[in-house]
DNA sequence: CCCTTAAGAAACGCAACGTATCTTAAAGGT
DNA sequence: ACCTTTAAGATACGTTGCGTTTCTTAAGGG
């Protein structure tokens, strides 16, 4: 109980629903979410929230948008092919969870409400997986893996959107089998033909 | 008013609440669909519905699979390059549409409903993709533009997969911009990386 | 022709929606 | 220290759609 009794404002306040909608997606996920639970969670009423935020899309997504994505720390795995399982793997475990139920819950309201799309796009787009590949990439130009090659934005990202519809359609966790077949059959020789063919 | 007043039963109605959800999903979406809305458009009442379907999402996609996919149809377009376009554009226009808010919206539900989520994946994994890339890759290895090449299945599967994802993120069509660039910059090196390195 | 089955109509309680009203606490200026 | 503005919080509202229950009655088979 160490409860200010107090009246709550401004960020303050906002902070606390913001926080209690984030315990409550944990807890009962997006599509069981309702503004009143929030609410009631927070220790606040209804309208409080319904003054800041449009609907259950637009408090999800500002929820979310607080949880800082934890780093993907780029780690030398001695190999191209070592490097290339350990990144999707990292990328993997983080769609997993909660994560794909709120995008497959928000996707479904985005249609009606393309501001909400346009939220949702840009959330997902942050991830700088180019990055990511491009320098396990130029690792294994240095090694000899690899001739020098330019990966295209496109190749690039497409791991990340592979691997989240993966975790959406299947529903459970994607498993280092899958990822390794993914590198050995589609990826591996994606950067091969890369390579071949200067871009 | 070519209504028989009399009352439907069996087979005959259920076709009609089904032809019902299908076009209530045209007209107002997933997301909008009530089984109320379902009920009066086929003239008849909700337990009837319930007596049949458990909720929504089964009862869309029981509309749904009564829909007949129109086949595609693999035309020779001359060339490896050509065919993989033309291919591909086929498959985002039959994405777009409602398909995808459909897809979206019944992900959102499978997460509480596993059982849905099967239904789901089956119907998506039914489209033969693998067969239609071998035929377009046999075709360019007879001309010579490919060494003999085997596709392995992921990487078969990958485009349609992509693709429902772009559609589903972007809310509007793909261009043929978008899928040209895909084809450059990742399916065709692909396939020459895949060709490369004997599988 | 009867008897089983199921369609259809109506109403139910429930849950959550989004809004409106009103009181009262907090913050800030003078 | 007071007074004014702002917004929090409580409560209740009407609405919608849910999924279910009850009952009547039409259909179809033996």
């Amino acid at each position: 109980m160490t409860e200010t009794k107090s009246r709550r404002r401004g960020a303050e306040l906002e902070q606390a629903i913001l926080d209690a909608a984030w315990a409550e997606l944990n807890d009962v996920g997006y599509a069981a979410l309702t503004i009143e639970a929030v609410a009631a969670r927070a220790g606040t009423s209804k309208p409080v929230i319904y003054r800041r935020w449009p609907g259950r899309a637009e408090l999800v997504l500002a929820a979310w948008a607080r949880q800082r994505p934890k780093p993907v720390p780029a780690t030398d795995m001695g190999s191209l092919r070592a490097d290339l399982i350990a990144l999707f793997n990292r990328i993997a475990r983080r769609a997993e969870g909660m994560m794909s139920e709120v995008v497959a819950g928000v996707m479904g309201e985005a249609f009606r409400h393309p501001e909400v799309a346009e939220i949702l796009r840009e959330r997902l787009r942050t991830a700088p997986l180019g990055d990511w590949v491009n320098g396990i990439v130029e690792r294994a130009v240095e090694r000899g893996e690899l001739p020098p090659v330019t990966v295209p934005p496109r190749a690039a990202r497409m791991p990340i959107d592979l691997i989240r519809n993966e975790t959406m359609m299947s529903g459970g966790p994607i498993t280092e089998t899958d990822i390794a077949e993914f590198v050995d059959d589609v990826y591996l020789p994606l950067l091969r033909g890369l390579a071949a063919s200067p871009g």
